[in-house]
RNA sequence: GCGCCCGUAGCUCAGCUGGAUAGAGUAACUGGCUUCGAACCAGUUGGUCGGGAGUUCGAAUCUCUCCGGGCGUGCCA
């Protein structure tokens, strides 16, 4: 079913045409206040003034024009506004919006909008290296990452996650020579990798200050690169180690990504000589202080030099560009995407635009295959300065999530003592995931924020236990009803409140379609946050259970939509919801 | 040096392609639980949208400039 906003878009922009001649956006958009209607349409000024004729005359002209092609047969409208220097303020018909709910009730899935054309979709995201332990800066490209992959795949997109994790690095050589020396001495290897972070700093100690040790670790790298087979395979005990550790972070989190989502750098290794013969065989490649390099003219550094995406180390290694090259190719071909989105740090931009140029030039990726760098803020310190390894003010994500969970079990158990305590675990589990979630996806992915344990395990307010308290109070009515409602219950607005909340819920299908489209999860979050808003006003106005038979049965049949709208809405969010908290 | 991003209420942040009187949360204060769950609701206080200029019917949003901060900028990822 097509949106609301797109059936007006489509009949205010095809009038706008008609009456003047020219193709333009009639530029609708949900109204700024409830006096302006329900949708106002903003496109009109921008075209009067191009055709030097008087908005608000255009403006009537078209509402004339609307009202001229006969009564509106789907009884959508009732009634337009010209409003201002030539704003056309519309007002939809509340039984317009009876009956519109009514078939959400028995079709859940026109609260998702309509998908033209299921594309298949790369989502790259979380690639935590797997030297260290997951942080807390780890937290953002892997939330939002997993949120817009269940967007897309809700929308009915063939949805190929990929977990590029880092395993392939210089340091891994470091990682495995300690490793060895772990072994030789009969140590427990599980023990010793319990906590990745410190056994990361007593290797690297042990590099920094020991030359020998120093010297045996680079060689590891080149053995580990060859394929020689006692140091790959003590890599892999490794990477399985700290594959555990993700994972259980993952799980916590209900991150969707698999085994079957890793892609790891070192999946592309095979390919990385040919990646760089291929760039030759299409003269891009250029020596440059005997590193291989693509030189783009639109990339230019410090005094206008041009700036190179080198390909090949002058001692021959190879880059993360590389590798990154090596993905495209996989992604465009193996993989048949259409679209790929990189769920990456901000920091990274440059990098890609180089990366996604290059993989252009060079017949990687095809121009019907869209490549996005979704990025994403830096996480700051409470310094005001982006969180650095060495700065030993990160917090490990695993302890983030034993807090909130703690805090959240802390606060069911003051709410609700009488529920039992295995019920009470669960719920601070969920609450405290949910909240975590939800502080990070509910800003702006694309601004720097500061980490802080006080909003980032708050559960009042704009948070989602807001959300998961709406939807357990629609629980405890709906488990309260029980056999009350007939069957020929109808829904039919009368009270403000329920106008609020039904137009919000009409909305809801608007709001996932800019969110698969711009990929803004913070968009989400708020429309949600607003239909929780409403129905909590509803609840205050409006009694269901104690109301008379046909308003009650109204009433609880728009609080079942509402139900389903938020329980969709979180899980697009990656958050599950409570009968009862 | 050059490029990108940011500066909005005491604090944390929204503000989608330029739209009408800039919004939430939080903190502070006030009111509301014998009535469907008070993790809630209603209200008050709180703003030169960093400063200035410009574009136009209209600018937090676009352009220029200045101030302040962050990030990036050939062999780490």
């Amino acid at each position: 079913m097509p949106t609301v906003k797109h059936i007006l878009e489509q009949r205010l922009s095809a009038q706008l045409a008609a009456v003047t001649g020219v193709k333009a956006q009639a530029n609708v958009i949900t109204a700024s206040r409830p006096e302006f209607g329900d949708y106002q349409a903003n496109g009109v000024m921008a075209v009067a003034r191009q055709q030097k004729t008087n908005p608000r005359e255009l403006a009537q002209k078209i509402v004339d024009a609307l009202l001229a092609d006969g009564p509106d047969k789907e009884g959508l409208v009732e009634r337009y506004e010209v409003a201002g220097p030539g704003f056309i303020n519309i007002f939809l018909a509340d039984k317009w919006l009876d009956t519109r709910l009514q078939q959400l009730q028995v079709n859940t899935d026109a609260l998702l909008p309509d998908t033209d054309r299921p594309q298949s979709i790369v989502v790259d995201y979380s690639s935590p290296n797997l030297a260290k332990e997951m942080h807390v800066g780890h937290l953002r490209g892997t939330i939002i990452g997993d949120c817009l992959a269940r967007v897309q795949e809700r929308l009915g997109h063939h949805v190929i996650r990929q977990n590029h994790v880092g395993d392939w690095g210089t340091q891994f050589g470091m990682l495995i020579t300690y490793m060895q020396q772990i072994m030789v001495g009969n140590n427990s290897l599980p023990t010793a990798l319990a906590d990745l972070e410190s056994f990361y700093r007593a290797a690297k100690e042990q590099f920094d200050h020991d030359p020998e040790f120093a010297e045996r670790a680079r060689a590891s790298v080149v053995k580990l690169q060859a394929g020689a087979p006692e140091y790959t395979e003590i890599w892999r005990r490794f990477i399985e180690e700290s594959l555990r550790h993700c994972e259980a972070v993952y799980e916590r989190l209900r991150i969707t990504l698999t085994r079957d989502d890793l892609r790891p750098e070192s999946f592309y290794n095979a390919d990385l000589g040919e990646i760089v013969q291929l760039l030759d065989d299409r003269e891009l490649l250029t020596v440059s202080d005997g590193a291989r390099c693509v030189f783009l003219p639109e990339f230019t550094g410090k005094d206008d030099n041009p700036l190179p995406v080198i390909v090949q180390k002058s001692d021959g290694g190879y880059l993360y560009s590389t590798t990154d090259l090596a993905a495209i190719r996989f992604r465009c071909g193996t993989l048949a995407a259409d679209r790929i989105l990189y769920v990456v740090d901000v920091r990274q931009s440059l990098h890609f635009q180089q990366i996604f140029a290059v993989a252009r030039r060079a017949g990687l990726a095809s121009e019907a295959c869209a490549l996005e760098h979704i990025s994403y803020g830096t996480m700051m310190g409470t310094d005001g300065k982006p969180f650095k390894t060495r700065s030993g003010g990160l917090v490990k994500l695993i302890e983030l999530l034993d807090e909130a969970e703690r805090r959240a079990f802390e606060l069911v158990t003051s709410k609700n003592p009488g529920l039992e305590e295995s019920r009470r675990r669960h719920i601070g589990r969920t609450v405290g995931m949910a909240a975590v979630k939800y502080a990070d996806l509910s800003k702006n992915r694309s601004s720097d924020y500061v980490f802080d344990w006080s909003s980032m395990l708050s559960f009042e307010g704009n948070t989602a236990p807001y959300m998961l308290y709406a939807y357990a109070r629609i629980k405890s009515i709906l488990r309260k009803q029980d056999g009350m409602i007939s069957v020929e219950a109808r829904l039919r607005i009368t009270a403000p409140e329920e106008r609020e909340l039904a137009l919000k819920i009409l909305q809801f299908p608007e709001t996932v379609e800019l969110v698969a489209r711009e990929c803004y999860p913070n968009h989400l979050c708020s429309a949600l946050y607003e239909l929780a808003g409403s129905f909590m006003r509803f609840y205050e106005a409006c009694p269901v259970l104690k109301a008379e038979a046909s308003v009650r049965d109204s009433r609880l049949l728009l609080a079942g939509i509402t139900a389903e709208t938020l329980r969709l809405g979180l899980e697009l969010l990656g958050i599950e919801t409570l009968e009862q908290m």
